[in-house]
DNA sequence: TTATACTTTCAGAAAATACTGAAAGTTCAG
DNA sequence: CTGAACTTTCAGTATTTTCTGAAAGTATAA
C-alpha cells in the first residue's frame, strides 16, 4: 500500500509523533498526507495505516485544530478528502505557533499573577526574583518569535541565510546609529 | 514544606512537565531547585514532592542527561546536593538545544538517507520532492539555531530587542552593500 | 419518508508510561 | 575489614494515554 521509503518516513513521523506535540498515530497521519500526491479520506487513512476508523476521526479533529489538514470536496463524491493545508513552510509555521501556544503561555500567565504578589519572606523573595527572569525571557522569545513569524518568509529566509552573520549587521547598525547621532 | 506561590509554580511544572519534554515528576524537581534558594538533597525532593526515592533518583539521572542540573558538595557532608546547573538563560538553551537533538536531528538524518534512493515513479518523485522540502526547511532551522546559539547572550538579546525590526537593518545592509560595491 | 453512504462519539480494552519500594550497589569513616 | 550512610536499579504495580468498534449522528438522493 505504501511503497518502502514512504513508509519509512511515515513510521518515522509516528515515531517522532509525541517529541512533536501529538501522538504516532496523528504523526503517521499527518506525514502521510503531506507525502501523498492526492488528498486521501478518512477509510483509506485507516486502511492504509492499519488503525481504526474511529481513531482516524479522532485524529482528524485533532490534526485540525492544530491547522494542519484541510478537507477537499471532489465534485460529484460525497466523501471528505483531507490534504495538507499549505505549503510545508506554512504548516511548519503553524506547528511552531501551535506549540508555542501550548508550552509558553499557560507559563507565561501564571508567572504573570505569581509577579503580582508579596512575597513574605527571604525565601519566597528569592523564588520571586527567578520567577520574574523566567518571565521576562519567555516574554522575549514569544515577542520575538511571533515578530519574525509575521516577517515576510522571504525576508525571514534571508535572515536565516545570514546565519552568524547577523552579529555583524548588527556592528553595522551601531555604527550607523552613532554616526547618524552626530547629524 | 512550599509557601503556597511556590507550590503552584511546582505544580505548573510538573503539568507542563510532558509539554516541555519530560514527565510530570521530572518538570516539579527542576522547577523546585529553580525557586529554591539553596541546593537539595535527593530525600528533600523525595519528602518536599511526595514521591518515592527510586523516582528522584531516576528523575535525577534524566535532568542531568538534559544538563540542567548538577551535584554540589558541601563539606563535611556526604550527601549529594543538586543545583541549577547554571542561569536561567543557560538553562534555556540547554532546554533548547537538547529538543533540537532529540526532535530534528533524527528527521534531518531519516531525510537525508531518503534523498539517496531513485524514484521508481511518479508518487514516489513527488514524495521525495515533499522531504526535500522538509529536509531543506530543517536543515536551514538547525543552522540558524545553533549559529544563534553561539552568539554572545549580548548580541542575542539586542536582536531579540530588536524585534521585527530586523527586517529595516536587512534593508539598510543591502543598501550598503550595494553602495560598497561601487567602490 | 426511507435507504444509503458517510462521519462522529465514547465506553471499555489495550498499550505505553511512570512510580514504588525493597534489594543490591557504592563509598567512606573508623 | 565492618557497618553506617547514602545512591541506584528494577520487577511489579498503578496511572495515563491511546485505540477499537459498535452505536449514534448527519446528510442526501430518490
Amino acid at each position: 500500500m505504501m511503497t518502502p521509503s514512504i513508509e519509512r518516513f511515515v513510521m518515522h513521523c509516528g515515531e517522532m509523533g509525541s517529541r512533536w506535540g501529538f501522538n504516532r498515530t496523528i504523526g503517521q497521519m499527518v506525514g502521510l498526507l503531506i507525502v501523498n500526491d492526492e488528498p486521501l479520506t478518512a477509510n483509506e487513512l485507516a486502511e492504509i495505516l492499519n488503525i481504526s476508523r474511529g481513531n482516524v476521526s479522532m485524529g482528524i479533529k485533532e490534526l485540525q485544530s492544530w491547522r494542519l489538514i484541510q478537507v477537499k470536496h471532489i465534485p460529484g463524491d460525497r466523501k471528505d478528502y483531507y490534504e495538507p493545508a499549505g505549503s510545508i513552510w506554512e504548516l511548519a509555521n503553524r506547528v511552531f505557533e501551535e506549540r508555542r501556544k501550548r508550552e509558553m503561555d499557560p507559563t507565561l500567565s501564571l508567572l504573570r499573577s505569581a509577579m503580582l504578589e508579596t512575597p513574605a519572606n527571604e525565601k519566597e523573595q528569592y523564588a520571586q526574583d527567578k520567577m520574574l527572569e523566567i518571565h521576562d525571557l519567555l516574554e522575549s522569545v514569544t515577542m520575538w518569535a511571533s515578530e519574525l513569524q509575521n516577517m515576510s518568509p522571504d525576508k525571514l529566509k534571508t535572515l536565516m541565510k545570514l546565519g552568524s552573520g547577523v552579529g555583524k549587521v548588527l556592528d553595522m547598525k551601531d555604527k550607523l546609529l552613532k554616526s547618524g547621532s552626530n547629524n
